[in-house]
DNA sequence: ATACAAATGCAAATGATTTGCAATAACATA
DNA sequence: TATGTTATTGCAAATCATTTGCATTTGTAT
């Protein structure tokens, strides 16, 4: 069966987090909830166009929500910075397209992976949290190229 | 055991892939085989204070580098990149500090944790490669912050 | 309706990385 | 060892994403 996303009530959620319900906030909730995959940031400008905001504005919310840890930034590579809403759920890992840069958020985490990594420390105790990225090239492109 | 460092053949093997033995470029090799850790630019820049290499030609040293895959670049969250050798033999994955971002590298691997991966995926059906990164406090800050 | 703090737009600053180009250094080979 | 070819470098300027200062606007509590 596939994952039904819901659309978030993103004003009660900044509400919750003693937020301005301005238009653009409300916006932006509610363009990462409706989105299966992590989105870069001129992709949101695109998706929330109609508010028209300004870049520097648009940082400032994302930033803020960073924070407020409402929304993560996942960075698949030196270049690539993506944002998606914070799943307390079920935390996702992602699978990255080499050739088109898709990006598919999973719902996958290895058992016990936190342990294994401590066991193998010196200089760590305790891990809060970890980040797995998956690349590989995505069937659309097995097609395309070459 | 501790894990011996080996100071790599930079010179063999910058030949090895048709580049030119230039100083900064040996100089970069060794210190990258060197270190335990991946390594910043900004380190990379004390480190070969040496041989006095402007910015541009370290990163366009590094570039090569990784085109070449005798490196590779790690990001461990949006604003910090780090390069380290690749280890053709055992990969490595990291634990990151969150506190003094210090980061440790680990040859640390889930098995099968591509095809499992995989199994959920819709996108895709191979994967290339994974990146995986911890975050915890490393001992030293656990002591001190709080 | 008023008052205060938060959020915004705009322009300018920042900072890391990249690029163009002329000068230089490395390397092959004569 | 001298010479020619090409990769590599330094420098300055460009680029690009992100951040910041500040005056203005907006949201919200009273
Ligand atoms: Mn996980
Ligand atoms: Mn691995
Ligand atoms: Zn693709
Ligand atoms: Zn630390």
């Amino acid at each position: 069966m596939k994952k039904q996303l819901q659309p978030i009530d993103a004003e009660a959620l900044l509400q919750e987090h003693g937020f301005k319900k301005t238009p653009l906030r409300i916006m932006l909730l509610e363009v990462l909830s409706l989105s299966p995959i992590p989105l870069a940031v001129k992709t949101l400008q695109r998706k929330t166009k109609k508010v028209g905001a300004d870049p520097s504005t648009m940082y400032r919310a994302l930033n803020a929500f960073i924070e407020a840890e409402i929304v993560q930034a996942i960075t698949v590579d030196k270049t690539k910075v993506l944002y998606e809403l914070v799943q307390t759920k079920n935390h996702m890992h992602h699978i990255v397209c080499d050739s088109c840069n898709t990006v598919e958020s999973i719902p996958f985490c290895v058992k016990n992976i936190d342990q294994q990594a401590i066991n193998m420390s010196r200089l760590f105790k305790k891990i809060y949290s970890h980040q797995l990225a998956f690349v590989g090239t995505c069937r659309k492109c097995l097609r395309t190229v070459r």
